[in-house]
DNA sequence: GCGGCCCTCCCCCTGACGGGGGAGACCGGA
DNA sequence: TCCGGTCTCCCCCGTCAGGGGGAGGGCCGC
């Protein structure tokens, strides 16, 4: 069975290039076009299509905004593949959080396209090169920026660590105690050399200290109601 | 100038054909292959290569281990590309924080070995769809996990999110009062209405909301000295 | 003009937090 | 064996934080 596909671009000459190099592969079908957002979002509906070729820059709403449209209104699966000719950081954060499984550059070899589309399809994902070694920069980052509080972490024993993450949470001295099952005094007395030993002044600080080091992270936990 | 590379893998066989399928490439040279951990670290020395196929599963220090090493102590331009037969989660982070430019599945088609290897060359990074959906996941869910909090914080004034961020700072109540010019007063009761309107306890409370919203991201400051 | 919201600042009060110092018990190494 | 580190807990005490309540001025919209 091919795979349906929607080229979604303002430019009808990009469009008409886009499908005559996908329709020389027997396994695509190019089963409509679009020139804006909104004719995407009406398209989409009209044809469900399997995968969709998302130029940003459009009138009547841009690539992103339609992305996020077509992805909330889906029932089916359908996955869209970004294509552009920038590639400005923003762009592709907010294609990533809009739900795009792939980001691609339009220097792309035409060759390669019909490889993604048929990735995308298969429910792989892939970005340029340029902007991968970029994700990759920040999640790397993201693991390694502790490593100057990492080293202080190891001076805690296992038990002052126990707080630390109890305090991370957001949880007071009594409560603390009742998690460890300890006595409030200890869970004092632990709080006390967690301060000397990091030199911070507080337990804001030392939540402050838990995020930064990467001995909790964003996510690991709710707050609030 | 042709692209010099070192294959990494226990298996001979492996090192072979691979070797085979790079060759028949005219700007790849395949200038050495090493069997282990160390053997790899050692003919990176000797060859100086531009980048090296590296396996993870090996005798005598594990791929990851070995690209660490060689990319702390390279005083050139090398770069690494994993080139494995599973994808373990863990290994792929394990190897983008070791440093590796790349991680593709030996289940790659043998041409685009080839692309790979010139991308990674060229500044580039690439990973296997199925490891770039994953991390993509994981990129997206960082950006819309606040979205239940992040409701939270638009119900917060201009003023009140500044004192927000400065308590996720680890700032005492005095201290953002100078930061903010204005009294020490002024920031309780700021500070007060935050605790109500959030719904929160204690300022560490806050810290941690302010992380788990994304209204403050890990790495955007230090803390301690 | 009036009400509502925001920002600014004040009072008092309670309680949790954090500093200082000490102590007993356990464990492992010198 | 004794010493050092860890975990447990105690007391006293000062301070800062947070709750309650109030108040004045500025801005905006009705």
């Amino acid at each position: 069975m091919s795979i349906r596909v929607l080229i979604v671009d303002d430019q009808a000459l990009v469009r008409g290039g886009l499908a005559m190099v996908l329709r020389v592969h027997g396994d695509i079908d190019v089963v409509a076009e679009a020139g804006t957002g909104l004719e995407a979002i009406e398209a989409t509906r009209r044809h469900r299509p399997d995968v969709i070729l998302m130029d940003i820059r459009m009138p009547e709403m841009d690539g992103l905004e339609a992305t996020s449209r077509i992805l909330a209104e889906a029932d089916w699966d359908v996955r869209v593949l970004i294509l552009t000719t920038f590639d400005p950081d923003e762009y592709v954060y907010e294609a990533l959080r809009a739900g795009a499984s792939a980001f691609v550059l339009k220097d792309i070899p035409a060759d390669q396209l019909a490889g993604a589309v048929r990735t995308v399809a298969d429910g792989g994902a892939l970005l340029a090169p340029s902007i991968t070694r970029r994700l990759i920069g920040r999640f790397a980052e993201r693991q390694t920026l502790g490593s100057g509080a990492s080293r202080r972490v190891e001076r805690l024993t296992e038990r002052e660590r126990d707080v630390v993450v109890a305090v991370a949470r957001g949880s007071s001295n009594s409560e603390i105690a009742k998690e460890l099952f300890i006595g409030p005094a200890t869970v004092k007395s632990h709080v006390s050399s967690v301060l000397t030993k990091l030199g911070l002044r507080d337990r804001a600080q030392v939540v402050v200290f838990a995020y930064e080091s990467g001995l909790v992270e964003a996510g690991d936990h709710d707050i609030g109601s």
